[in-house]
DNA sequence: TCTGGGGTCCTAGGACCC
DNA sequence: TCTGGGGTCCTAGGACCC
């Protein structure tokens, strides 16, 4: 699948979801890079450190996005927030070579609306006096979380752009989108109130890991040694930022992409391997009951806290599994995940479609 | 054109408690 | 024996975003 396109592939057609033999074919000639995430993190990190000296109210939202309270800046900056705005993404660009592309605006979703407009590589400024025209003027996709369904519900409505859902009654948009057509209302509207966060006090909030099958398959065995692979491989990320997780899931995407997910939460943070693949067998026989192909099979970890290690006081088998945990991370971090295979993990991975 | 992987947030129903 | 309403947690699924 295609994560990223660049706007020279763009221009025929490559867009970002889709799949590589068709990118290729609407694209030949163009150069495929692999994905190097560690390279992003990088560049992100050195980004939002350059964001952080012009506000103390930055907000991370992704590896490459985020949002920046400059309504304090006429008096930390003797200048108004365009001028600091432009100041901000002279200094990303020659600081790290890269495209960067921003909007100023009273609100929030207004801001990453206009965003869309100053892209590639530009600076919008959404005067107060004439945002109102500007973001009415946009279609209603243009909000974000107004995806294909919400769109389609509200064009069929016969509201097709921004000052069309503005207008309307409340009570009418209410009636279509519930509670979340309040939250469009006001955001069409203006009148969001959504504050910029200095950041997630909680960090991540689930951990998930999943595989689309080479091809499908009633293997049962080999879906169970892939649960706890993956299971094992999301386990030891949980460990390693000293977290663990109460709700243990697992979710099958079977031939026809109907997705089916069963869960179940534990007294007590865990990160130990055993407990959450004893959790994953018990889920794998609530999950699976058809005799339907699996296309995809995943693992997710919720509620994500402190681990409850006061346990182990009282179990010390509980402290040897710990102990046996840290060893094989640390064997794994050197020689790789295969170097060690626990019972049962032994199958191969040829059925894995990337 | 067959449709990835890693996330967030929301909803609705049921269990359970006060 | 039948009845309230509110709060919280859990579960399953869905929409959406990058």
């Amino acid at each position: 699948m295609v994560s990223a396109a660049s706007y020279e592939a763009r221009k025929f057609g490559v867009h970002s979801a889709m799949p590589m033999v068709q990118a290729r074919k609407r694209c030949p000639h163009a150069v495929i890079l692999l994905p190097n995430f560690r390279a992003y993190r990088e560049f992100s990190t050195a980004m939002f450190r350059i964001l952080e000296k012009y506000s103390p109210l930055v907000e991370v939202t992704s590896v490459d996005e985020g949002y920046v309270d400059l309504s304090g800046t006429l008096k930390l900056h003797r200048a108004p927030a365009w001028t600091v705005a432009d100041r901000i993404l002279r200094e990303i660009r020659s600081e790290l070579g890269i495209n960067v592309s921003a909007a100023a605006a009273p609100t929030r979703a207004w801001a990453k609306m206009a965003t869309g407009l100053a892209k590639p590589n530009g600076l919008l400024y959404l005067e107060p006096s004439r945002a109102t025209l500007l973001v009415g003027c946009l279609p209603v996709s243009a909000i974000p979380g107004v995806g294909k369904k919400t769109e389609d519900i509200l064009n069929r409505a016969g509201i097709q752009r921004v000052a069309d859902l503005a207008t309307t009654p409340r009570e009418s948009i209410r009636r279509l989108l519930g509670l979340w057509g309040d939250r469009l209302m006001r955001i069409a509207t203006g009148s969001s109130s959504r504050q910029i966060r200095a950041d997630a006090p909680d960090g991540q909030k689930s951990y998930s890991k999943d595989r689309t099958l080479e091809a499908d398959t009633t293997d049962y065995v080999f879906l169970r040694t892939l649960v706890r692979q993956l299971a094992e491989k999301l386990a030891a990320r949980l460990r390693s930022d000293g977290k663990g997780a109460t709700t243990v899931t697992l979710k099958v995407r079977y031939h026809d992409f109907k997705d089916v997910s069963r869960s179940i939460s534990l007294k007590e943070p865990t990160n130990l391997n055993s407990e959450i693949i004893d959790t994953l067998d018990r889920l794998f026989f609530l999950t699976i009951k058809k005799r339907s192909p699996v296309r995809q099979i995943g693992v997710k970890f919720s509620g994500v806290g402190r681990p409850a290690l006061q346990t182990d006081l009282f179990d010390p088998n509980r402290q040897l599994r710990r102990e046996r945990d840290r060893i094989v991370d640390a064997i794994r971090e050197r020689f790789g995940f295969e170097s060690v295979l626990v019972s049962g993990c032994g199958a191969s991975n040829s059925h894995s479609r990337r």
